[in-house]
DNA sequence: CACCAGGGTGGTT
DNA sequence: AACCACCATGGT
């Protein structure tokens, strides 16, 4: 009933705050959202600090370096042809768009929607960006999320990601608190415990015992 | 050496 | 709508 309240007070227990998302500003959090996809944050981190390096961390000039000099950045984060060129699109949409400032006059519905309409930018990336860049109270769903909610619902078959949405927003309204709560299920996803689909005394089995 | 990492895209059934 | 191959480097 209340099962993902639980969750996240469990994980919060366990694993206390997360401090996400780590970046100086909220352009390197959408370069960061891109960069991380499929891969580890420390490659992201040394990706950056090699943009920072460059001083191609704003929208305007990274929008107008060269392809390659970004290739050669972000070639550690892997599949960096994708990520280089992708990352310059989105600056150049930024840029286009009257800068972060401006885009975050924008109502969520439409920013979500331009998100989606840039390069590589899916659903999570999408989602991400809106929460961790925007403040947005939105559900980020991910692959851990994924991996146990099926177990944490008592049910055989996992729920679509549309029915994830809705279940975990009903329990989880504030931006805080789905800030926290989408860091600690990648924390604990990261966990040796979290990428075994069964586990006999993680907190999702707690969390799904005290929910029930 | 095999497998995975904080996905997304384009093509096929 | 569900499935697939592919993108590619770095760490266990």
């Amino acid at each position: 009933m209340i099962a993902f309240r639980k969750l996240y007070e469990q994980l919060h227990n366990s694993y206390g705050p997360q401090h996400w998302w780590p970046a100086d500003d909220r352009f390197e959090v959408m370069l960061g959202a891109i960069l991380v996809q499929r891969t580890t944050w420390p490659n992201v981190e040394a990706a950056i600090a090699l943009l920072r390096q460059q001083d191609l961390l704003v929208a305007e000039r990274l929008a107008q370096s060269s392809l390659e000099v970004l290739e050669q950045c972000v070639r550690g984060t892997g599949f960096y042809r994708a990520k280089a060129r992708r990352i310059q699109l989105l600056a150049g949409f930024v840029a286009e768009s009257g800068g972060v400032s401006a885009l975050a006059e924008l109502p969520t519905s439409d920013l979500r929607e331009q998100l989606l309409a840039q390069e590589g930018v899916g659903p999570e990336t999408a989602d991400a960006i809106l929460l961790y860049m925007f403040d947005r109270p939105v559900v980020v769903i991910d692959t851990y999320l994924r991996r146990f909610s099926a177990r944490l619902l008592g049910r055989e078959v996992p729920p679509s990601d549309r029915v994830l949405n809705a279940l975990v927003s009903e329990e989880i309204h504030e931006t805080a608190d789905l800030n926290e709560f989408h860091a600690l299920v990648v924390a604990h996803g990261k966990s040796t415990c979290g990428a075994r689909p069964q586990c006999g005394s993680c907190v999702v089995r707690v969390a799904c015992a005290s929910a029930a």
